[in-house]
DNA sequence: GCTATTTGACCCTT
DNA sequence: AAGGGTCAAATAGC
């Protein structure tokens, strides 16, 4: 297994059950396997629909014009021929398997592509809302790659803690690699201790924030508990130190960060770069997530193209990331 | 004016 | 019927 398949979508291995470890990617999540029925209606649903869509054309209120658009869909999907020919029984089939899977980290931002945001919602039972983005490359080169991001509920949590957000990708990214990943910058991520803050943003906040030079200054959406604490992480020194040191001595050259080299990493390697290498391991989630690693990365071959998530202990200045990042005899050999 | 995000309604799946 | 996922108008920022 390599790590761009434990890190990006593509056909998920949930951790085995014996392993009693909390893994870094829950199962908690269901994998999306459902079944779907094959109605045997055809095209008198597909009618149907189309005959709802033309009412919502012409309807006096408001409607949303994405019903239209997705009863014409499924009209026209409808038309298709049933693919399933058993007329025993109403046959069922595996839908299209929707590829998901599911990774919890602290800075659910940084993970290589670029994504839009396209709804947020307020998920049953959970404390904060469900945000829903797709790949921003998802209209001009139809990439169908989605996730949610969702902040876990920090019950009982210190709350000096960076939050944590469990991170669902759906579907596999098409879109060409020179468009997203290589423009993407390449976040070794820590987990900064962030000192808790009262301040609700505002939207002119983030304008603030650009003005004033914090790093990942693009226009933060206000108001959301997932990117205030995104705001507030950004706001964090080590955090900031962090994703820009990594990212300028990437470009510079002078090391070469394991998420872009196309240097074949052992996973003896990896586990060296992704946590002895850079970063103190000592909060436990960290050292399920080495654990797991360790033991999935055996036969691991192959570039590594994806930014690595990883959680620290502690809050880094910007001179210790540099320091380690400069004495790692794996990154700095040129 | 353009682009990205927010938000509430709508639709689909279970 | 409930809950989750998606849409697109409204809004905000540049």
């Amino acid at each position: 297994m390599t790590l761009h398949e434990l890190l990006l979508p593509s056909p998920w291995t949930p951790p085995h059950p014996s392993d009693g470890v909390a893994p870094a990617w829950s199962s908690r999540m269901q994998l999306d396997e459902c079944l779907v029925k094959v109605e045997l209606g055809g095209p008198s649903d597909a009618a149907r629909a189309l005959s709802m869509a033309e009412e919502e054309a012409c309807g006096g209120t408001r409607r949303r014009g994405g019903s239209k658009k997705r009863a014409r869909a499924k009209a026209e999907q409808d038309e298709q021929p049933a693919a399933c020919s058993n007329p025993q029984a109403r046959c069922t089939k595996r839908r299209k398997k929707q590829q998901s899977r599911c990774l919890v980290t602290s800075v659910p931002d940084f993970d290589g592509y670029q994504w839009r945001k396209y709804g947020q919602k307020q998920i049953e039972g959970a404390m904060y809302p469900r945000s829903y983005y797709r790949c921003t490359r998802s209209e001009e080169q139809g990439c169908p790659a989605k996730r949610t991001v969702q902040r876990n509920d920090d019950c009982g949590n210190n709350t000096m803690e960076a939050p944590k957000y469990t991170v669902v990708y759906r579907a596999e990214h098409t879109c060409t690699a020179n468009d997203s990943m290589e423009e993407a910058p390449v976040i070794l991520e820590t987990t900064a201790i962030i000192p808790a803050t009262t301040k609700k943003r505002r939207p002119c906040d983030a304008a603030d924030d650009n003005r004033n030079g914090v790093a990942g200054g693009g226009p933060f959406p206000p108001e959301t508990d997932h990117h205030q604490a995104r705001h507030e992480a950004a706001a964090a020194d080590s955090c900031t130190s962090l994703a820009t040191t990594t990212r300028r001595i990437s470009s510079t050259g002078r090391t070469q960060s394991p998420a872009t080299s196309d240097v074949t990493w052992s996973s003896e390697h990896v586990i060296d770069v992704l946590y002895d290498g850079l970063f103190p391991v000592d909060d436990s989630w960290a050292q399920t997530t080495t654990s797991l690693l360790v033991r999935d990365m055996d036969d691991f071959t192959g570039p590594i193209r994806s930014p690595v998530h990883v959680a620290a202990g502690g809050c880094w200045s910007m001179d210790q990331c540099l320091l380690h990042l400069v004495n790692d005899p794996i990154l700095s050999h040129s």
